[in-house]
DNA sequence: TCACGCAACCCAAACGATTGGGTTGCGTAA
DNA sequence: TTACGCAACCCAATCGTTTGGGTTGCGTGA
């Protein structure tokens, strides 16, 4: 097989300037100027004919000349816990997206949700001299945040939240309201919850609001029913195992904080024996594309994955130009399926009967 | 919320000198030298101040200056369909992995399988001046292989082959004719395959092998049977319900060239009241982290994805230097689950027998 | 008539690192 | 004694852009 070997060189200003005759700074200011010559660098006529030969050599800019100089790299980076994370790399996608439009450029990292990673990965980022960062696995408690603020490291927060720092996320608390309204209005009266990682907001914060609003509607969830959990399949799959073990029989609704765990707890279940969508119900947060084809279609909370990322950016732009930002918080909705419809009721009525 | 504004000027070369009161020229070959002394630049004395100085200050060379100098960027470019295919997703973290380990940067972007934004995914990258490129996404017929080669430009192929050109893969032909040898074995003699899209060597490696194997076992599968789809749960799901209102009845089994058109081909089935593991056998293809924890256990073809990613690296660094190198294809590996194993045996005797 | 303004350019110094080629000064072999 | 080699440095050009500050030369208002 041919080995292709080394490119040839670019194009620069100054081959440019050179056949024109004219100085490589005149040819500069032409380019860079979106107006028809550039406060007075060039004649019409001249910057005309900059632009076309600029056009038929196919000039690119040199970045790594333009960085040195200009100390700015139109280059962020984003740190995740891992791509493989179909959610996470969703929202990598609405990040591409939006930075492509803003002319940025983008490098992603897995952290694998290791403290030490994250540290590493943010490192060799700003080694490359990205203009910013966009985190996606800050962790609660986690100090690096505050000293990339101590360093003046420009910022912004993604999929998790933290108090006090600008963030794109989903309306996670709404997100786990609407799934305690739904199971309550379903009829179930006893639950469980796979609450994710309690390092992760996400997890977090859906919990916290399931809980909040089912004590509201006069419900309760008793402290052995909130498992934390993996949030991957294999997670979710432990958890369900664990309810299924566990003592006072299984509930009959749960909530897994995330679609993945979602389907290993149906795994689990239905190795048990049990009947997703009859003997118990089951809700996942982050509607995929998986969870409407699954062979058990599962309920789940729609979050706009895509806009969460190009929200950062937007935001990421914003805190590079000095500006205060505010955070958002995307409002979810939830899109009821088998696993959790109907049949449910009868899982919840003969439970009571039982 | 605070606006972090710019970071501060990082440390030079230029500023060690100074505080060492040697020249720049100096603590730059000192920095350079894995040895002691930098054939002869200087004194061990010297050296040890140097490194101290360095590590204390903190400084990190301005990649940007190095690259103008070196005309090399220690950065890779890496194109794929879609990080939200899992299994591209996967891929790519074993390039990350690799590549962090030779000490080069990677950035990714996604082409959406459009031959458009391959190009001018490409040409980013380029005009980033990356050393060399990952294509994950080639597609039969291509021209741009043929362009960057011509173009000189360093890259090897990852995921999909392309004849003629150095590509890191699972082997495709192999792992078709395991799913060919298995479904045969279990009692199957009508089948159907979900064949993936037409442009993608994977999908047509893996069909092409195993139709071939099923006609040296005796079988055949009528060209109807035979449904090009895309990759993701929904061209599963289209596939599956393709075959349920088909005429000639379901096959017994199914080969999906994907573990997600499997997810999305058992949904449909199950929408037709099929149970897949009894009615009808489910096999997939890539074995990812999903498909044992299904509801179903799905029966998949183990790839290393991870390996291909790193494989892919190590065979661009050795195109990089101008070396040949010759394509590698990854043995896969059948894992047999429930979608397919033993009761698959019922539903191909019932079959004959009606 | 003459200075003044302006259009249309040019000049050169950065930015930070690399690297081929010096220049010292000292020890030593002939 | 002298030249030669070598260790330990220094010098300066260079990579491609950007940008604050010139310099021309021509038209024009007073």
């Amino acid at each position: 097989m041919k080995a292709p070997g080394k490119g040839r060189p670019a194009v620069t200003l100054k081959d440019l300037a050179a056949e024109l005759g004219i100085h490589v700074s005149t040819v500069s200011r032409v380019l860079h100027s979106d107006t028809d010559v550039a406060r007075g660098a060039a004649s019409k006529e001249t910057a005309r004919r900059v632009r076309e030969l600029a056009e038929f050599r196919g000039y690119s800019p040199d970045p790594h000349a333009t960085s040195l100089r200009t100390r700015r790299t139109r280059a962020i980076g984003v740190i995740v816990p891992r791509l493989s994370d179909i959610v996470l790399a969703t929202m990598y996608e609405g990040v591409e997206e939006a930075a492509a439009e803003s002319n940025h450029s983008t490098f992603v990292m897995n952290s694998h949700d290791d403290l030490d990673e994250q540290r590493r990965k943010a490192e060799i980022m700003l080694a490359r001299r990205v203009d910013g960062l966009i985190l996606g696995d800050v962790h609660a408690g986690s100090s690096l945040v505050d000293d990339l603020t101590a360093r003046h490291v420009p910022f912004v927060l993604m999929n998790r939240r933290y108090s006090g720092f600008p963030s794109s996320t989903c309306d996670d608390t709404t997100g786990g309201r609407l799934v305690a309204d739904h199971l309550w209005a379903v009829g179930h009266r006893s639950v469980a919850i796979i609450a994710g990682e309690l390092y992760a907001s996400t997890g977090v914060d859906r919990t916290a609001a399931f809980i909040e609003r089912w004590r509201a509607l006069g419900g309760e969830v008793p402290p052995h029913r909130i498992l934390p959990s993996r949030f991957d399949t294999e997670g979710g799959r432990q958890a369900g195992e664990e309810l299924v073990r566990g003592t006072g029989g299984v509930p009959t609704a749960v909530f897994a904080v995330n679609d993945f765990a979602a389907i290993g707890a149906m795994g689990a279940f239905r190795a048990a024996g049990l009947v997703v969508g009859q003997d118990v119900a089951v809700v996942g947060f982050n509607d995929t594309s998986l969870a409407a084809q699954l062979p058990i279609p599962l309920t789940s909370v729609r979050s706009p994955m895509v806009e969460i990322g190009r929200t950062a950016v937007a935001m990421l732009r914003r805190v590079m130009n000095g500006e205060d930002v505010e955070s958002v918080r995307h409002p979810p909705e939830l899109i009821v399926r088998e696993s959790s419809e109907g049949v449910g009721v009868t899982a919840a009525r003969s439970a009571h009967a039982g």
